[in-house]
This record gives C-alpha cells, structure tokens and sequence, in this order.
DNA sequence: CATTTTTAATTAAACATTCAACTTCTTAGG
DNA sequence: CCTAAGAAGTTGAATGTTTAATTAAAAATG
C-alpha cells in the first residue's frame, strides 16, 4: 500500500536516524550560540555587536551601507538600526550621512570600536575553536562545509523579508 | 619562527577553509530557524511553541515538570515560566500541582494543544525536509550527526545555567 | 516633467527574553 | 527536630526583537 517510508496521510515522516541528525544540529546551533556569548560577555559585547564589528572591520574604510550591513548580518532593517544605535550608545560606531544618496546612512566604526575589535578577536576566536573548529578534523570540516553549502545557497534564494 | 599557523601575539586565527565552514554553519542555522518559525507563522506558532508541544507530546501523560522541559529545550526557567504563561493562555497547555513536591508543577498538553499539534506536525515534517534534511543525502546526513554529536556532548558539559 | 512606485531608513508600540530578587518547599547537618 | 542550604518556580523591570506605520529621497512610468 505505501511505498518507501510514505505513511498514512502521506506525510514522510522522519526516519530516526534523520530525527537524531536533525536534533543534533539543532542542539549544537543553540548551545553553540549561548556558549559564544558566554565567551564574550566580559569584554562587554553580544554575538550581535561583534557580528557588526567584523563586518565593518573587513570592508572598506570601516564603514557600511545600513541596507548592506542588514544584508550581511541577515538581520531586518529595524532590528539593524535598534542594534546601531546601541552601538552607537557604547561608542562603538557612529552614523554618517551618504553623499551619493540621500536617504542612506553609512555605520562607521569608530577608534574605539576598532580597538575593541583588535582586543577582542583572540578570544573570540580561540573560542570558536575551542567550542566548534578544534573539536572536528579537517575531513569533517571539509565535509561539514560541502555540506552545508547547498542548503545555505537554498535558504538564502527562498527567503522573504526579514 | 613560528610553528604551524600561529602567528603574531600566539593566536592561532581561522585558515580559509575553517571560516568559510564557520559561517557557513552559522548562516545555515539562522537562515534555518527564520525559515522554519515562518512556515509555522499560518498556524499561530512559535518554534518555541512547538517545541514545547513536541516534548509534551512525546512525554508520558502528556505532561513534564518544568524544570525538565526547561532542561530539555535548553531555555532558563524564568523563560519558560513566560512561554507556558503564554501558551496557557492561548489553551494549548495548562499548569497542573504536583503531588510528591509541592514546589514542582507540571506543565500539560490540552485537548487543543494536542490537537494543534496533530495537525501542525506534518507541515512542520515537510518544512524540515524542504530545507534541511532533503537537501543532504543519507551519506552527508549520517557524517553530520557524527560529527556534530562530540560538539553537542562537549557544549552540554560544559554549559552554565542559562 | 509630473506622478507613481520603490527603496532607505527610522520610530513607536507590541511582544519576547534576560536578569535579579523573591517565595515556598525540600533536604542535609548537627 | 530545628536550622541552614539548596531547589522549584514565579515575578517585575530592563533589555532586545518584531511588526506596522511613517518620512524622505530616488527611480520608473506614462
């Protein structure tokens, strides 16, 4: 009457080994992100604020488009704006009005969010490591990443506004 | 000078392929979890909610001492002392006394939370399928979990309340 | 080129989560 | 048993996130 593991309404429901798989990530995701902002909460900051940090530390002139900023982070505009003028508060970056378009604003990092930055990225990578990277082989790693990629690429193309 | 990849003031910072696979993992499992909570939005649900209804479900009685539930969904009590509040109201659960401790409560299913949950779950099945585990093979599935399950051990050890 | 549509960004209010303080009950020690 | 310590759970206030509405500027359309 079924055929494969096709059930009663017609729901495929999860085999245990995709139930367990499924759990697990789940699990790693969460713990994962309390452990990393254990790990930063003594030098003040949130996962969130060191997110920003990274992204406008990598681009150019330390300075981001707030519409590219919330892109980067997959966060939505207002979330993004609520959590600048935060920064913004703690003096960690600061707004700056754009030239070429007038409705658009540029987050800038500022001396002392740089400095941050550079004091707290040792720890916050030795803490990746410790709680993620080192505990897997290169192999799996490898593997992991391959993995991964495709659903990345597939969330990212069917999502809606955040 | 130095050995391996350790380089200036000692810290051994990420190789290429070690940051692409990070935030990789880190995309996917927020992409995730935003994906998911959007296709239980039509039912009126929260992930959190229907974790929740999946513990209770799957517990005997239909029925969990919060401290457990907090436990098992890895939130802190005071948060789930919130969710069951807001769950309570909306008739999917209810408070219930416990005999043996009379500190303890039990947080159980109502008839329309079990309902609910009769009724959400295959939607919900299909949507883990669509963006997760349909994407993988039953090979990359079976590493994953193994690799995953070490950081999940290694997490849960070391984790201080939350 | 005037008008409509779209994009960038913010804001206020509603909702969720965290943090710290608190109450009540149980358990362990003397 | 009496008391001190610990565990179960809640609560209120502070903080963070979402939702929907709003402003202002740019782009597209007729």
């Amino acid at each position: 009457m079924d055929t494969e593991d096709t059930q009663d309404n017609g729901t495929r429901w999860l085999t245990d080994e995709e139930q367990r798989a499924w759990r697990t990530h789940l699990d790693v995701s969460r713990l994962l992100m309390h452990q990393l902002e254990r790990d930063l909460q003594p030098f003040g900051l949130t996962n969130n604020d060191y997110e920003i940090l990274v992204n406008l530390s990598e681009s150019k002139d330390h300075r981001m488009r707030m519409s590219d900023l919330a892109t980067a982070t997959l966060q939505s505009k207002s979330r993004l704006s609520h959590q600048i003028t935060r920064m913004e508060n703690a003096g960690l970056v600061r707004r700056e009005n754009c030239e070429s378009d007038r409705r658009g604003l540029f987050a800038v990092l500022t001396d002392h969010g740089w400095e941050t930055m550079r004091k707290v990225a040792p720890h916050h990578v030795a803490s990746v490591r410790q709680h993620f990277i080192d505990l897997l082989s290169e192999e799996e790693l490898k593997s992991l990443h391959a993995s991964l990629t495709p659903v990345a690429q597939h969330l990212r193309s069917t999502r809606g506004r955040m």
